[in-house]
Formats: C-alpha cells, sequence, structure tokens
DNA sequence: AGGTTCATGTAACCCGTTACATGATTTC
DNA sequence: GAAATCATGTAACGGGTTACATGAACCT
C-alpha cells in the first residue's frame, strides 16, 4: 500500500502574531519584557494580548530561535531586567515575515494579522513594497468579498433576518477595508516619490 | 501553612466560539458531525475553523457538558453517522450566550463573536432583545472608537506612517460597525412590530 | 522595617492546527 | 473486489488564559 495521496507536508504551523508584534517591538526600540508589557497594556497591541502568561513565553521562543537576543553591557547592574534586541537572523526572519504574500487565509481569518504587518513596515522595508503590499491586500480582499456576495445571493432565501445581518457586517467590514486601502495608497503616492505626475 | 489565597474560583475559561457555531447550527438543524464539517467548509463559517481536528474534539466537550446527545432512533443502522442535537441544557446554555451582556473585551478582541451571536437569534430570542442587542454593540463600538481616537490624537506624532495607516484601517472597520448596526436597527424597526409609528 | 512597584516567570488548562489512522460502505 | 468516499477520530504540537509565585529594589 504504497500510496501516498497522503500529502508529504511541512508542519507549517503558522507562527503567531503575538510572537511578530513583539519582534516588531523590539525591532523600533529594543526593550526589557516588562516594558514591553506595558507597552502592549496601554495601546491598541493589546488586542493581541498583553498578559506576562502570553509575553514572556513568547519572549523565550523567540530567544530560542535566535530571533532575539540580550543587550549584553547593561547585564547584571541594578535591577534585574533585560534589554532585548532582535539578531540578524531575527531581522531578517522579520523582513520574511513583512513581505510574504498575501494570501486568501490571510483574508477569511481575518486581516488583523495583515494590518500589523502593514503597521511594521515603515523604516523596514521600501515604499514601492508597501505600495505593492497594500495593492495585493486590497485584491485579496476584493477577492473574498466578490465569493461572499455570490454566496448571498445564492443563500439569501435560505438565511434568517439576523443570519443575513450578521452576513452583511462582514461585506461591510471588508468593504471599509478596500476603502482604506485606497487611501492608503493614495497617501503613498502623495509621498517622497519625484515622479508625481501632475501637470 | 493552612493558608488559601489560591482563590477558588471558576477558572472562567471563556468557552470557544466555534462550539457555540456548532451548538447554534444543531439548534437550527440537528446533523452529524459530517454534516457540520461539510456546511463548516462551504460557508464562511469557515472562519471558526472547518477541519476535523477542530470540530469532533469540539462536539465531544459538548457532550461531556451535556449540551448536545445523539438522536436516538436511527442508531446503528447503515452507515455510522450520529444525528446530534441540543439538549434542554444546551438550548438554555445557548439562550444565555446569545442573551449575555457585551463587554468592552468583546469588542477588543474582534467583533467576530458578536457578529455569530447574531446571527444565531432569529426564532431564539425575541425581535425586542435583538434590537437590545445590537443597539449594546453599536455603544460598546462607539465607546472603544473614541477610546481609539483619542490615543491617536495623543501619540500620533510618535507613529510612523505605515503605523498611522493601519491604526486608520482599525478605526474605518469600526466606523463601519457603527453603520452597520444602524442600518441593522432600522431593518428590524421597519418589520412585524404592529406599533409602525408612520401616520 | 514594611509595603509598593519592578521584573520575570510557572502550572494547569483549553483549544486549534497539521498530519495521519481506521474502518465501513458505495460505486464501478 | 478495488477505489473512492463516508464518517469519526487521534497524537503531537503551538500557543493563549487565568491565577499564582518569587525575589529584588525603592520609598517612607
Amino acid at each position: 500500500m504504497p500510496y501516498y495521496n497522503q500529502t508529504t507536508r511541512t508542519m507549517k504551523t503558522r507562527d503567531s502574531n503575538l510572537g511578530y508584534a513583539l519582534l516588531g517591538q523590539l525591532h523600533q526600540d529594543p526593550s526589557s519584557g516588562y516594558d514591553l508589557r506595558k507597552i502592549f497594556t496601554a495601546t491598541p497591541l493589546a488586542h493581541f494580548s498583553d498578559s506576562p502568561g502570553a509575553i514572556y513565553p513568547a519572549l523565550n521562543r523567540l530567544r530560542r530561535r535566535g530571533w532575539i537576543e540580550p543587550v549584553p553591557g547593561e547585564a547584571p547592574s541594578g535591577r534585574r531586567r533585560q534589554v532585548l534586541r532582535p539578531t540578524a537572523a531575527g531581522r531578517r526572519a522579520f523582513r520574511n515575515w513583512l513581505l510574504g504574500a498575501v494570501t486568501r487565509e490571510d483574508v477569511v481569518r481575518g486581516l488583523d494579522g495583515l494590518v500589523l504587518r502593514l503597521a511594521f513596515m515603515s523604516g523596514a522595508v521600501r515604499p514601492v513594497e508597501i505600495a505593492a503590499f497594500l495593492r495585493s491586500l486590497r485584491d485579496a480582499v476584493r477577492a473574498y468579498l466578490r465569493e461572499l456576495e455570490q454566496f448571498l445571493r445564492a443563500e439569501q432565501s435560505r438565511m434568517s433576518l439576523t443570519g443575513r445581518l450578521a452576513f452583511e457586517s462582514g461585506l461591510e467590514g471588508l468593504r471599509a477595508q478596500i476603502r482604506w486601502a485606497e487611501h492608503a495608497l493614495r497617501r503613498l503616492r502623495g509621498l517622497g516619490s519625484s515622479k508625481g505626475s501632475r501637470p
């Protein structure tokens, strides 16, 4: 029975958004776990959890992967705090995460991960790449939206009133994201580029 | 050392949306795990996972809690499939979930759970309760939106361009949900109620 | 000296993911 | 009677939650 329809696939175990959020934050400003926690509780990054039981383990995972390291120098003096910063490998991994293709799955499971990526792009990737990302984000959302609209047309009659309302909530959310992406692209274009096409 | 600071508390471990999605679906139409899986893959319910590794364990948890049971009668005949349906306790638990208060946390962590609740309300709770739910959903979103706008005003200058853009994506999403909730309320009002106030 | 805040963790639990297993029943 | 499909599961893993634990530094 040597027939393998069973895909031999590589346990692709999607890393968590929290991990990348931490890594990105350290990118912008090396700090201790405690500092990060404060930042996460005080900002909308709280969306990705702010409990020590999530943050410290996540930091240790990043360290075990060699993506972050304690900055030496200020080792065991004064308080016990450990300032962390990304390693070269960490910076590479982060960049790869930022530049990865936008998949349908990313959209179906919620745009949070994608928006998080965008948030950290300034300074880490070139404006051209940011624009490309926004365009493919917009296109992926559009494609999914069209899928859903088609589904709605087909099933509408079998759906309850609140079922339809809930569905429309999703549609409106996606439409808002498309408009936002267009707007963001205009803002990007209005910048830096000396290629302005105004007469 | 007989001191129990160890809070004897009820591990409030928020039940998963997937569980309630399954329970709600069984509410509308008793079916087997296999059927549910097909439904979940074929509809936007896929948002809450459609893998057998999630669905079957979730169903077993529901059964262990006594919230669902196999419908007798069609026991071990033909295929091995087991049709499941909610028990009385399951119906009670489901109603409680539908009618629970809308918290800030529900909004911060994403509106999915709330929208899922709405989707299952038709037929299970009275229109008045649906309207009340929509109003408190809208109000909770408004409150959180105001928080975020305030945060933006305070921090804007310290944020990067893409940071700001990402932030605005969130704001626009929330604004869209508020508009949608208003629209949904109007739709509800335009219905059934003999109390129509048209002259 | 005693309480507060700093700072980092851990244990138990629940839940989803990927990948694979296993039989039974149609269908050709 | 072989292949596809039906139908239900399991094992290993990653990772988040709640609730505590612990010790050191600082303040008064």
